[in-house]
DNA sequence: TAATTATAGATAAAAATCATCTATAATCAG
DNA sequence: CTGATTATAGATGATTTTTATCTATAATTA
């Protein structure tokens, strides 16, 4: 069971995102030649993000993607579920109907939950209230005192190539 | 992302062991009976749950499994990590190596963890913490509570089986 | 209107998951 | 001691998910 790395580029793009000035949105190309993926790869990511309101896109010559919303309104919940969808982590697949006693309807199915179903979900609900509490912005801030030189050069990258379109 | 069906059976298989006499191990054979699927598919999980100390194997002519520590002692959390490894969720991929600068060289590969990484072991931890107060004891106590009836009649099933060996 | 850009869908390789069958090793009952 | 029973290990294959790319289409603005 893992993440999937999209929510790794995700995260990544989003950062990239802050950095630039308002209403000057920037291209896929551009930001899948920095990761050195495919355009069409990463696009498949921002149609995601764009779907859960977190980037907006602005089609045609000299569209791109910019954010939607703030920064500090963007958590890594937020990011996690639009990439990998808002499916729970565990889902009950109720082998119990499988079992002896319902293969010989001594018992009907029955609606009620799975208890194990409910623990697990109890405990993704608090893997998810910590991720809420982590935001973009926070990310940005600390990515800043963490490695500034790496995110000089990012910010330098990007904004030249805001410059030549 | 999703939890292996194999944490779903191991939980319910020992949940099955609670309810057996001490020093009367039940065979792979009738618990897979119990639960409709092959022997052989079953007992890899058991395998895991030995190697885990959650049960223990005896071998040989009326041989089988049995807990090998307490209900009490049986988190969730001990049984998630026995079926599917003790590897986190988030794995860092470390995209950003394959990011421009890095593939200019102009930054050395940075043995320091990415930020994001942490920010999900963190999360995880949250969840970690929560499946591990909830045990094997719990689930017993409460789905004798919840569906006494299945219960009754699991009970009844394996102690025929043991009883017939 | 033509170049640019996002969007959608088709495709395919690789990895993980699910499930079974077979062979082997250990051990206990007779 | 021997043979039946049982756990253990490994091989196998089907199915699904993940990762990644390419192509075609639709929208828009310079």
């Amino acid at each position: 069971m893992q993440f999937s790395v999209g929510v790794e580029y995700a995260l990544h793009c989003l950062v990239y995102l802050v950095n630039l000035p308002p209403d000057s949105p920037i291209g896929i190309k551009d930001l899948a030649a920095y990761q050195g993926v495919s355009d069409s790869y990463l696009s498949k990511f921002f149609t995601q993000l764009v779907k859960a309101g977190i980037v907006r896109s602005v089609p045609g010559v000299k569209g791109g993607y910019e954010l939607a919303k703030k920064p500090e309104d963007i958590s890594f919940w937020n990011v996690v579920t639009a990439i990998q969808g808002e499916a729970s982590l565990f889902q009950c697949k109720e082998i119990r109907h499988n079992t002896l006693p319902f293969r010989e309807n001594k018992f009907q199915c029955y609606s009620e939950k799975c208890l194990i179903n409910s623990v697990m979900l109890e405990a993704e609900s608090h893997l998810k209230n910590y991720l809420c509490t982590k935001t973009i912005a926070w990310l940005h801030e600390n990515l800043d005192k963490h490695i500034p030189e790496i995110q000089q050069e990012q910010k330098r990258w990007f904004k030249e190539k805001l410059y030549n379109r």
